[in-house]
RNA sequence: GCGCCCGUAGCUCAGCUGGAUAGAGCAUCGCACUUCUAAUGCGACGGUCGCAGGUUCGAAUCCUGCCGGGCGUACCA
């Protein structure tokens, strides 16, 4: 059960006598700050006291009389200047760990309205590899599928991909030019992404190579002004220095300023001198290469020829349609395969090439509406308070992603008429989401809550975004294979297995090194809350110690080897069946501060999804499952469960190591992380 | 230029619909294994919550300004 939101409305009840609009004070319900306060803490009666004229302490008397949270709860205590501090009864505890024992989902309940809600995540474009930056709305957009499943509302997941675009260009034209049809045929997915890869490389080449002189230029330009600002910023400081007492102040804060703007202008050489490196080193790998310079000076402008078989496919070209629906089993089959291995899967994958026929009737729509203008040959709506379009069709005909975005809208109105639709996209587009949620009402489309759920991005260990030296990013079946073997190497260590009884397999050791190694990459990706940029430091993820999925489901783990050893010591079958059976409410007791700390944990699961849901945030999850594992930990140093012949402290301790297992193992399944019976 | 986001312990990060002495993990230093996995537990050390104002009984949290960093900014997605 979700105690807060029980107090909550306890509270609303107790507070409508002293005002109209209980609903913001009753919410002012925390857990303690500290566990010397209880369990539980009410904020209210302070602000509620100035708003009604009385003093905090004698509104919280009048609360405290009204409340009835006798069920739960202690009597209520009011400290400080106005606090009501809740303690949860022990029986309580015990009656809701019985109650979670029968529970097939430990004690969450269904949500009171459900809903209907689209999530579109992952939407990744094919054919290009997919690297670290797609982790992040796979993993948190399946995390947040799982929560809202699993309180009962209808999640439909849909993949968007992108495969329709530019990329299929690059593939066309490296096939026509480098390609061989036998080994697409033989061996496609390897041979596909060589061919991409290499034509992209041409695609780098020649903008880096045409880019230089400008660079150049914009290097000498940015000098000159670093010149001319590091000389005003040296008179500056000249002035001040000789300034009159009266004015030095001022000219003080001249010199300041000047300074400042002469290191800005310094970091912008800086930078134009890096954007020139990194175009340096585009030309240099090709030119260094004599094949690929080769190549390079006889095909002098792959951009624009991508570009031309981009369109020709987009117009409905024959050749270039046969190619694209030859190549796409293939490019589907490789993000496949790392799905497969993440363990995400999608309801629909409706992708960009799905809503092409849509295209034209989106833009007829609008026009329609009144709502384009045409603008430098392009179709745009101008929206308020934006000083960008959005742009759905370009001068040369062809449609953009914003197009694509108000046709599938339009699409998932009709066929699915969600509540909520959740886009699990990178914060870099938040501005093209305002603009298209923005364009939703003249649509008519306002009764679709629609949200962007924006996310920061993935650096390296350094606190850059991740790169290999040649300037691309790395790819993710790299980063899954390098994970899994760290966590071999740490999880099957050689003096570890020796342990081990009955000893480790090959085949077991392999997938414990699986499990422990994906799910410290989904871990650390949703443990961090999902606005904020994060460090991808794969030493630290596979740790064993630590706020680390690997601590959690070592967690599992032992709560597993317990209830074996108790199955074999007492000859029962199936633990926990055997405590259901054999257990009566009045059995469940605390007596050890460790057992009522884990349970009061415990029973706060469905809290933890409640809250975690509410804010689009799979990180309070994570906290939630370490901060249980902790509890688990401490109860498991303090609490022996074998050999106990009290038959109270034996089930109590023993509901309490089946419950921790259950809820961890379920938590995690939430999050798509796996457990293992041992590690 | 304009817009959005961020700045919390040596490091990586929580906390941000205002509430009691600002939390966790790592690192460092102690203590605890004849007992269900010590891949553990217990404790210590460590912070002008970027800076300056303001609102408030109360601010890491809200508002303003400044400093520092990231991202976006009309035909890529």
């Amino acid at each position: 059960m979700n105690l807060s939101a029980y107090f909550r409305a306890r509270f609303q009840t107790a507070l409508s006598s002293l005002t109209d609009d209980p609903a913001p004070y009753a919410g002012m319900i925390r857990v303690a700050a500290d566990p010397k306060f209880g369990d539980y803490q009410s904020n209210a009666c302070m602000s509620l006291g100035k708003k009604v004229g009385k003093a905090p302490r004698e509104v919280a008397a009048i609360v405290v009389d009204q409340l009835d949270v006798a069920a739960v709860c202690e009597q209520p205590e009011i400290a400080g200047p106005g606090f009501i501090n809740l303690r949860v009864r022990d029986e309580f505890l015990s009656q809701s760990l019985f109650g979670m024992l029968h529970h097939e989902r430990a004690g969450v309940e269904p949500a009171d309205h459900r809903e209907k809600i689209l999530i579109d995540y992952s939407s990744p474009n094919v054919a290009k590899p997919m690297h670290v930056g797609h982790i992040r709305s796979t993993v948190i957009g399946a995390a947040l599928a799982n929560m809202f499943r699993y309180v009962g509302h209808e999640v439909i997941t849909d993949n968007h991909l992108g495969d329709w675009g530019t990329q299929f260009g690059i593939i066309i034209y490296g096939y026509k030019h480098f390609g061989d049809a036998d080994t697409v045929a033989s061996d496609p997915v390897p041979e596909l992404a060589k061919l991409y890869r290499l034509t992209n490389e041409l695609i780098e080449y020649t903008k880096a190579k045409a880019s230089l002189s400008t660079l150049q230029g914009k290097l000498g330009e940015a000098e000159t002004f670093a010149k001319t600002e590091s000389q005003a910023a040296g008179a500056a400081a000249e002035t001040a220095s000789k300034a009159a007492e009266s004015e030095s102040k001022a000219a003080a804060k001249e010199s300041k300023k000047a300074s400042k703007a002469a290191q800005a202008a310094q970091r912008r050489v800086a930078a134009v001198q890096s954007e020139i490196e990194s175009a340096k080193a585009k030309v240099d790998a090709v030119e260094a290469d004599p094949k690929l310079a080769a190549i390079a000076a006889e095909h002098p402008d792959v951009p624009a020829a991508v570009l031309r078989e981009t369109a020709k496919m987009h117009e409905g070209d024959a050749e270039n349609r046969a190619l694209w629906e030859k190549f796409l089993p293939h490019c589907k089959d490789e993000i496949n395969r790392v799905y497969d291995r993440l363990g995400v899967s999608f309801d629909h994958t409706l992708g960009e090439s799905f809503y092409h026929d849509r295209l034209p009737g989106v833009v007829e729509t609008l026009d329609k509406l009144g709502l384009t203008t045409e603008s430098d040959g392009a179709v745009c709506v101008f929206l308020e308070g934006f000083e960008s379009p959005m742009i759905i069709q370009k001068r040369d005909g062809a449609y953009l992603y914003a197009t694509t975005d108000l046709a599938t809208l339009q699409y998932r109105q009709e066929v699915f008429a969600p509540h909520r639709i959740l886009y699990v996209v990178d914060s870099r587009q938040s501005e093209h989401f305002e603009k298209f949620f923005a364009m939703a009402e003249p649509l008519g489309m306002n009764d679709i809550d629609l949200v962007h759920v924006q996310f920061g991005t993935v650096l390296g260990k350094d606190g850059r975004p991740m790169k290999t030296r040649s300037g691309s990013l790395i790819g993710l079946e790299s980063l899954l294979n390098d994970a899994v073997s760290r966590a071999q190497q740490v999880a099957c260590n050689p003096e570890r297995l020796a342990t081990m009884d009955p000893p480790m397999l090959a085949d077991e050791q392999n997938q414990i090194a699986e499990t422990v190694g994906i799910g410290a990459i989904k871990y650390a990706d949703l443990s961090h809350h999902r606005t904020t940029d994060y460090r991808f430091d794969v030493e630290k993820m596979v740790a064993l110690e630590g706020n680390t999925a690997t601590y959690v489901q070592y967690s599992y783990a032992r709560t597993q080897s317990i209830l074996r050893r108790v199955a074999a010591e007492m000859s029962i079958d199936d633990v926990p069946a055997w405590l259901v059976e054999n257990t009566t409410e009045d059995q469940l007791q605390f007596r050890e501060p460790a057992e009522r700390a884990l349970a009061l944990a415990l029973v706060r699961f469905e809290e933890a999804i409640d809250a975690a849901i509410a804010a689009y945030a799979p990180n309070q999850l994570c906290d939630y499952l370490f901060e249980t594992a902790k509890a688990y930990s401490t109860f498991n140093d303090a609490c022996r469960v074998l050999g106990n012949t009290d038959p109270v402290v034996l089930r109590t301790r023993l509901a309490l190591v089946v419950m921790t297992g259950r809820v961890i193992e379920q938590g995690l399944q939430i999050l798509g992380i796996g457990v293992c019976e041992r590690m």
